[in-house]
DNA sequence: ATTTATCGTGCAATTTCGTGCAATGTCAAG
DNA sequence: CTTGACATTGCACGAAATTGCACGATAAAT
């Protein structure tokens, strides 16, 4: 007998991505059969199935799912879900990437995203003062990767202080993606720690174009401290099932705004 | 019985190591299952939870944790133990550092060990041109982590180029802890790539003292490119398990040779 | 056309999350 | 030694997420 059940913790997004490598090994899969395999209901894997259809990375057919495209199969292998499915504005923006740009990559989770999604066939320069952003695209063969040092920030673990603001200063850019954890429209951008905001201003002056990286619920929202006003961003990059009330003060600002 | 719980004195912050190592060997790690392997409440682990996801290294999900990359995974983790003496070599290394220096860190495996076995207690201050171990460090209470940024080079991961020399001139540090991969009487120390070899000369010169690990391999070894001569170094340091034979030439030249 | 399998939604039970709060421990200044 | 500021931890409680089941709708199959 081979399919004993082995009933142990599964996290849910474990599971989805097990489900993306049964897909991806055996060019389908069977709600019924999945369910049985994992041991859960089939009514769960029918929602993971919904869901990961949602993000596009598989196509649902009656009685279970399909790849959504060759190409994407291999993608979605490797693929590692975002709790909340958040990873598609990290993919917008990394298809804003052009060959030959130098790009300046903020840290937090929603750059990572980004690094996480850039083409592997793309030449290009990420500068960054996030060594963990830096190490993520260590393994990308065709990327330049130029750290920025200085004092280590254990809280958010960037580069900041004195330093880090002279090397900024070396450096013109094509274009930076900025997480921030605020975005107003009379506050702008916003965040949460002083020296912080001071390397994200000079980065953001340090590029030609800045792109906001803002999840739904930084929107509207503001923190203690100001990185730039929003006249000096060139867009704000959120995803698609972003109530367009939160956004509508933006457009009326003519910020444009760009769903994933 | 084996789940007996081991309750001495756990620094939080070796609890976040801990709660890494685990991730990854593991894959994921459930925080009730951690809280109850680490005899503390569920709110403590989900705490680390959403303190290590918010420096990246991790991955939140429903009911525990992901990697947020294979690439951090593989660096974030507590390794095998030990392969080799390495270990030895980094413990009677770190042991060597004052509270209140400055220690330059080199990048590579060693050092890497020398990181890890910093005391819990220890202040001081570490530079390194390596991002891995920076993130390595970062959950020291007392180390206060300075990084040099520059083009980061891809095979050994490390910052390079002229912008990582530019800073370097600016540091005055205690000790430099440097990894080579020959040490010979002649040729003195020397490394496989020509820009290395120079900003480990850089390193050298920042620092008032500097101390040589090098396994037993690398005794009496050398590579093309020079970094110093002997004259230029306060210490070699080795395996307890080194043939004298091999660090025979070096005391005959007055170089104190440590075994660890 | 009828039968069977699959699907989607509403709903309730359970688990997990996040925050406020109090107790304890640490450390440095007085 | 004492005191007070601060960090860490555990607990309580309301909020949110996950899951399985019921039931009507839909799609495939004979």
């Amino acid at each position: 007998m081979s399919s004993i059940v082995v009933k142990d913790n599964m996290l849910t997004t474990h599971r989805k991505q097990q489900i993306l490598a049964l897909l991806k090994s055996q060019g389908q899969v069977v709600a019924k059969d999945v369910s049985r395999q994992m041991g859960v209901s089939e009514d769960t894997i029918r929602r993971d199935l919904r869901e990961l259809a949602q993000e596009g990375l598989l196509q649902r057919v009656h009685g279970g799912a399909l790849p959504s495209s060759p190409a994407i199969a291999d993608f979605a292998g490797r693929e590692r879900l975002t709790p909340d499915g958040k990873s598609a504005i990290g993919r917008a923006a990394a298809l804003m990437v052009q060959p030959g740009q130098v790009v300046i990559l903020d840290g937090g989770t929603t750059a990572r995203q980004l690094a996480r999604h850039l083409p592997a066939d793309l030449r290009a320069t990420i500068v960054t003062h996030s060594p963990t952003i830096a190490i993520e695209l260590i393994h990308h063969p065709e990327i330049e990767v130029i750290l920025i040092g200085g004092r280590l920030f254990k809280h958010s673990v960037v580069a900041m202080g004195a330093a880090a603001l002279e090397s900024i200063a070396n450096i013109r850019a094509d274009t930076f993606f900025m997480g921030v954890t605020g975005v107003h429209p009379r506050a702008g951008l916003t965040t949460g720690d002083f020296e912080e905001a001071a390397i994200k201003r000079a980065l953001s002056h340090a590029a030609a174009e800045t792109f906001v990286l803002a999840s739904s619920e930084k929107l509207n929202a503001a923190s203690p401290y100001s990185v730039v006003p929003l006249a000096e961003i060139s867009g704000i990059i959120t995803e698609s099932s972003t109530d367009p009330a939160l956004t509508e003060p933006f457009e009326k600002l003519r910020i444009p705004v760009i769903r994933a």
